[in-house]
DNA sequence: CGAGTGATCAGCT
DNA sequence: GCTGATCACTCGA
């Protein structure tokens, strides 16, 4: 049996990825990918950013402009943006034609690669699960850039490329919340995770989770 | 807990 | 062309 070249996954995932982005955010969850310097990690929670005018939180909201651009591109491409002036952070381009979304990356596991995280990351001693759980640590362990934005994932040496198929998780394994650190938009249920796993940026409350009493 | 970091962009001139 | 408010956060107290 021949071995499947990256390339073939990243066929794989075309079709997944020109669905709409919560749909395609639930399916990345569990996803393995690589990066350019072969480090390796699955993604363990996701947040899904609509179009324009349908998502208030959403860069592509107000319409395409030189930085969201990659948004409005092909399904399957990196939209990179610096947040709070530090951090990195890491879309995947995912929509239907004619919109314009994408997946954040929030958190994963590091699978391989652990020694160039941890020297990235300026963190020797840091617990495993902590290496890639938040976006801004998650866009630093890749070594992505700004300069990633924009670029494909197909390529055999895109910035960061999918290492397996598509296989989404059981529906019972991913649980849903609000997204992180908006102001509007809150009521879409658009952060996605693992249910219990530990690289999870934070504990979080689910949406179907019964309230905790004061 | 508070400080910090810098690209981005709407609103102005 | 300029500018100040904003921002999908992390780190070290």
């Amino acid at each position: 049996m021949i071995p499947a070249r990256p390339d073939d996954f990243a066929r794989a995932w075309l079709g997944v990825l020109g669905l709409p982005a919560a749909q395609a955010a639930r399916a990345l969850l569990g996803a393995s990918l690589v990066s350019r310097d072969g480090i390796v990690v699955t993604l363990v929670e996701v947040e899904a950013y609509g179009g324009i005018g349908e998502d208030p939180a959403s860069h592509a909201y107000r319409g395409r402009t030189a930085r969201n651009a990659p948004m409005f591109g092909p399904p399957g491409h990196l939209y990179v943006y610096l947040s709070y002036g530090i951090h990195r952070c890491v879309n995947v381009v995912a929509h239907e034609p004619g919109t314009a979304s994408a997946v954040l990356l929030r958190a994963a596991r590091v699978d391989d690669g652990e020694p160039l995280v941890r020297s990235r990351r300026n963190a020797p001693a840091a617990p495993h699960r902590t290496l890639a759980s938040g976006p801004g640590r998650l866009g630093q362990a890749l070594g992505l850039t700004l300069g990633d934005s924009g670029a494909g994932m197909r390529a055999s040496d895109a910035p960061l490329r999918f290492a397996t198929p598509p296989a989404p998780l059981a529906a019972a394994a991913i649980a849903t919340g609000p997204r992180i650190g908006i102001s509007q938009g809150r009521e879409l249920p658009w952060r996605l995770w693992i249910r219990g796993h530990p690289a999870v940026s934070r504990t979080p409350t689910p949406v179907t989770a019964a309230p905790t009493v004061p």
